[in-house]
Parts: C-alpha cells; sequence; structure tokens
DNA sequence: GTCTATAGGTTGATAGAC
DNA sequence: GTCTATCAACCTATAGAC
C-alpha cells in the first residue's frame, strides 16, 4: 500500500515480530484462544518468552495484532470493483468463493475473540474504526446487481442489496458451520455454493427469459 | 414434553443446581468463557465453590451443561412442521424471527465455544448425536417451500432448500454481527428481516403473476 | 533485541466437618 | 447437599545481564 523506503539504516529486523505473529495465529486457530499461553507461543516462534513482552506490550497487545493481520484481507474486499464480465452465476461465484475462504481463515480468530467481554470490544472496535463488517461485502455485490438491475438483466423491483445479502448471508452460514461443527458438517451438507448462486441467479432473471 | 412422575421420594431439590447452571450462562453472556471462574459461578448462584464440583464434576461438565441448555430450544425447529396458513412472506417472517431469537441466545454459547478446542469437539459431538445444525431449519423451511412450489406458487425451477438456506442464512448473519460488532454494528446496518423476505417472496413468485 | 530467572497472582480441584 | 480451608499448578509480566 505505502511505498516502502528506498534505504533502511541500522540492524535489520531480524524477524522475530512476524514469527511471534504467525506462530500466535496458528495456536489460536489450533487450540483457541483460551489455551493459549506466552509461553507456548515463545516456544512455537523459537524465541524466548520476554521476547514477546518486548514486542508487544502484553498479551492483550500481542492478540490485537492477531486480529488486525486476520481481518486485513478484508479491506481489498470492496475496494476493487467487481470485474462484470461473464455469466453472471459465474461472476457470483467468484465473488462468493473467495469471500468463503476468507471467512474460513478469519471467523477462528473472529469467534475466538467472543470467549472474552474485553477482547470482543477491542475488535467491534477496530471493526468500526476501519468501516469492517460484512456490509462491506453487501455494498460490493449490491452494487454490482444494481447494474446489471439497470441493464435490465435482473427483475426491476427487487432491493439489490437485500440480495446481495442472502449471498454473503450463505457464505457466511457455510463456513461458520464448518468451523462450529468441524468435519462432522460433512454428515448433514448444506446446498453447496454452486447450486446456491445457480438458483439465486434463476430468481434473478426478469420475466421475459424465464 | 415427558409428563412428571406423580410422587418424588426423598429430600426434594434445593434448586442449586439450576441456580449453578443459570449462572454460569449469565455470565458466559456477559464476560465470555475465558473470563469465567468457579469461584464467579459460585458466588452468582450463591453457592460454594465445592458446591458446583459437587453437581457437576468439573468445569468441563458444568459447560457441556451449559451447551446443551442452550442449544436445547434448536431441537424444536423442524419438529414442529411449518403453520402454512397466511401470506407466504408472512408465513417466512413467522420462521425466521424465531429463528434470528433463538439465535441472539445461542451465538454467544456457541461462539465462546470456539475459544477452546477441546470444548469445540465437545460442542460438536453433541450436535452431531443429536442431529442438531442449521440444516434443521433448512430442512423445516425447505419442505414448507416444497410445498409451495408443488402448489404452483414457487418458480417452479428451482431448488426450495437452496432458498430456504439462504433465508436461514441471512438470520444466521443478522445475528452474527449483533454478536461480533455489538452496538457498532448499528451503524452499518445490513437490510433488515422484512426487507430481506419480501425481496424473497417477490423472487419466488412463478412470471405470470409478475 | 534477546536471553534467564523469578516474583506475584489466579485458578481448578480436593479434604473433611456439618 | 453445602460449607470452609487449603493446595498445587500454572500463567502473566518484570528485572537485569548479555
Amino acid at each position: 500500500m505505502a511505498g516502502d523506503p528506498p534505504k533502511r539504516r541500522g540492524r535489520p529486523p531480524a524477524g522475530g515480530r512476524e514469527a511471534i505473529l504467525a506462530a500466535t495465529l496458528e495456536l489460536v486457530r489450533e487450540r483457541g484462544v483460551a489455551r493459549l499461553t506466552t509461553r507456548d507461543v515463545a516456544d512455537r516462534a523459537g524465541v524466548s518468552e520476554a521476547s514477546v513482552y518486548y514486542h508487544y506490550r502484553d498479551k492483550a497487545g500481542l492478540l490485537s495484532a492477531v486480529f488486525e493481520s486476520g481481518l486485513e484481507p478484508l479491506r481489498a474486499v470492496g475496494d476493487r470493483g467487481l470485474s462484470a464480465d461473464g455469466e453472471r452465476a459465474e461472476v457470483l461465484t467468484t465473488l462468493a468463493r473467495p469471500l468463503e475462504q476468507f471467512l474460513d481463515q478469519a471467523l477462528p480468530v473472529l469467534m475466538a475473540a467472543q470467549s472474552d467481554a474485553q477482547l470482543r470490544e477491542q475488535l467491534a472496535g477496530y471493526m468500526a474504526e476501519n468501516d469492517l463488517g460484512p456490509h462491506r461485502g453487501v455494498r460490493a455485490l449490491g452494487a454490482y446487481l444494481a447494474a446489471e438491475q439497470k441493464a435490465g438483466r435482473v427483475l426491476a423491483d427487487i432491493d439489490p442489496e437485500a440480495v446481495a445479502f442472502l449471498l454473503v448471508a450463505a457464505c457466511f452460514l457455510r463456513a461458520a458451520q464448518r468451523q462450529i461443527m468441524g468435519t462432522v458438517a460433512e454428515r448433514e451438507p448444506l446446498p453447496s455454493l454452486e447450486r446456491t448462486v445457480q438458483t439465486l441467479d434463476r430468481l434473478l432473471r426478469p420475466a421475459p427469459e424465464r
């Protein structure tokens, strides 16, 4: 985003900071925050415990950093407009699938934060400050659908954002089911993304095309 | 549900067990599991800490009980069939709103369990055993929509379960946004339930009725 | 920037009397 | 069934040397 300065003075960073962050993220996803100890973070990162406290003031600071890095990909959504080329079902899928993949990464962190009121508020504050949230996906997808509607390819008298919301929600629930029910989710599968997109695409077609 | 036995022998229960469970549920919702201590549970329930361990073997046992009581209302969904009377939009709303209300209660508990891998597995196991999960809502709503389709009131060539899934997912995401983003969610509102149902209802209408 | 060592505080769980 | 008292384990965070 911001171009890095051309040359750097002084001793180059040893990478300890990044290793700690990565280790924390791994452990949170594996065991959950509740079982996260600074000791284990230090062990996995290959540094000492004190080093963790040197780079991140305290455990809360460390977790803040984890949230921010975990949510970072969401900024991209809505920044780049949707490329409106190709079949509509295809366009919808190319938005929905990355969204679902992002959620698979982010949900463990988002949900982990719900286990502690203080963390929860921290996270909510961060999301508010940076305008992050599901509305981002809804807006982006809604704009595309509104354009389709203007072009006469979508039923005239419906709310594009409501439809966008339905699709974003579908991605969310699919990811959430995987997160909450784990592998057991496969025994009671929800409709696939393809089937869902297909159905939605069909529903959107204006009367003459049916 | 099951009629209680007419008479009970021995000393009547003092209600301590229920008080402990209720106190735990309250505290989990307020502070999150991470900040939950058996000490605070005992204090709020008005009993001693040892009493907690008497009734529930250990902390994990206590939390299991909390999960089960928190998810209990979900059993009802899908057990009672949908009353298919009235306007369709109205029927959809009368299913969706209670679902969302249930989720507002259950999500804090569901998400809290994600903070600990052991709890997460425990919860997933319980849900699997009792056939609980989002598919329950999808099935129930899907059956209603399939009937509507058979009666010619829904577009013929779409998958009713995929549509049901969209609506259930919408409820889920709305509840999840409230849970994750808290009061901040109100600044970036998602489409309302009414608007969503209305839009979906309109999309479903077969061509002649448009 | 990174280490070792340790202080200081919290918590889950048990023992044993009532 | 409920209590008081207590322990052993664990974990965050800091101090101070290199």
